[in-house]
DNA sequence: TGTCACCCTGTAAGAGCTGACAGTTACGTG
DNA sequence: CACGTAACTGTCAGCTCTTACAGGGTGACA
């Protein structure tokens, strides 16, 4: 019954690998009448710089253009995707209305003069964002913008299945240390601001077990103390 | 440019109160042919029970039926859901393959026999989960199936903006605390796992008054330790 | 001028944490 | 069976944190 959806919806699910999902990526923004498509993973790192995994279509000459990362935070879709959930729709008013023209002059060289963009937005800090772009005005008719951006809205949930598939894994954490499941659940009480004490309470174990899964779980990722080792297995994904 | 989507889509952004977000949803549900609809705000309190806040159109008899909380873990949708940021389409064939047809029948007694549900998951272990409902079946074509889920993933961001607004504010996050540069100095530098000694030296005052910065902090959040503030700090945004 | 917010400092007691020493039990693998 | 790993328990010393006491200095604002 879940596989009764127009193909390409499905398909981008069972993209193996990079070139397979960008494949993907591009047949829908063709079929769905546009020219370019970006998608991002964005993975914050909370201490240090986000890391930025992309994929798309774009001319090399303008991916050159758009790495200039002091643009991210003059232009109103990027902005707009950072906090919002729902799509934008813009064209060249949507910088002008900003007081940003001159960075819809750059995009316009390159045929990026009419776009929908969106984000969805993840635990743990990771953002999935995704936009189509074409020279050519949208529609004026609401219905049919409407299908347009439902459309892509759609696409957006299943190629982020994939893009978190494909793009995140292996890269991320090379060597993140592996806690034991005690080890575990001791930080995550932690967290919550329990003492060794109440920990070993709630987990039926002696105080000094206590201690001592906080200090083994400390000592595998390098920390100072057990509030630090939290932290950093947050930041790790090994608790949430 | 931005408001050039169908009505329905902005229009549930305006909602001000419960009523009429319940209003704009069954209006949706009947535009879309469906005949109940059920959204549900999840806020994941990480340990103890999640809270659920539900706003939907669905008879009492059924509401008093589906309240019970077993249910969740044997039905499909439900775990589709929890764990998947598709949509799931749903009849009777989704509960039977999994050996939960009685579950199906319980709720097709009240016309739920085929439905579209999906999850939008958020940062902070918050979810915001969409369900329509019908005696009827679907259309069997896909391109009308597709538009019809598309139009409801479009509309569930766009509903979940206003849920996050109207439901969740008044219980869960009252108004974030004001914290003074040197409050947030001090968690900053607690943060990388500094005693109070260490930060003092760092910020060039007595440790005394590194204690003072840290136990502020932690009050004004309503931790019981500082480095619980920190994290609560980090959950808030006011520092990173 | 008084009030408020923020920043700064001190002492002292008790709870909590870390490190180091020294063990037991249970389980799966080679 | 020996071995490694995980989970478990105990004590002791020394450091760190939290709380409670009691204060002084600055600048903004009414």
């Amino acid at each position: 019954m879940e596989n009764m959806l127009q193909s390409g919806y499905l398909s981008v699910l069972e993209a193996k690998n990079r070139d397979e999902f960008l494949a993907e990526l591009v047949r829908f923004t063709k079929q769905l009448e546009f020219e370019t498509i970006a998608a991002t993973t964005v993975i914050d790192h909370f201490l240090g710089e986000p890391e930025f995994i992309s994929v798309d279509n774009a001319p090399s000459a303008y991916r050159e253009t758009s790495i200039d990362r002091g643009r991210g935070k003059r232009d109103p879709v990027s902005q707009h995707c950072k906090i919002k959930s729902v799509p934008i729709i813009w064209d060249q008013s949507t910088y002008v209305n900003v007081g940003s023209g001159e960075l819809w002059e750059q995009q316009a060289r390159f045929g990026y003069r009419h776009g929908i963009s969106l984000a969805l937005h993840m635990p743990e800090g990771r953002h999935f964002w995704l936009g189509v772009d074409r020279d050519q005005a949208l529609p004026k008719d609401p219905a049919e913008l409407t299908r347009m951006v439902a459309a892509l809205q759609l696409f957006a949930v299943h190629a982020q299945e994939a893009a978190i598939r494909i793009m995140v894994p292996a890269g991320t954490e090379p060597g993140l240390p592996a806690l034991t499941p005690r080890e575990l659940e001791t930080l995550r009480w932690t967290m919550e601001g329990k003492t060794a004490w109440e920990v070993a309470n709630v987990l039926g174990i002696s105080e000094r077990t206590a201690v001592l899964h906080a200090n083994n779980a400390m000592h595998k990722l390098g920390c100072v103390n057990k509030h630090q080792a939290v932290l950093k297995a947050l930041r790790l994904g090994l608790i949430r």
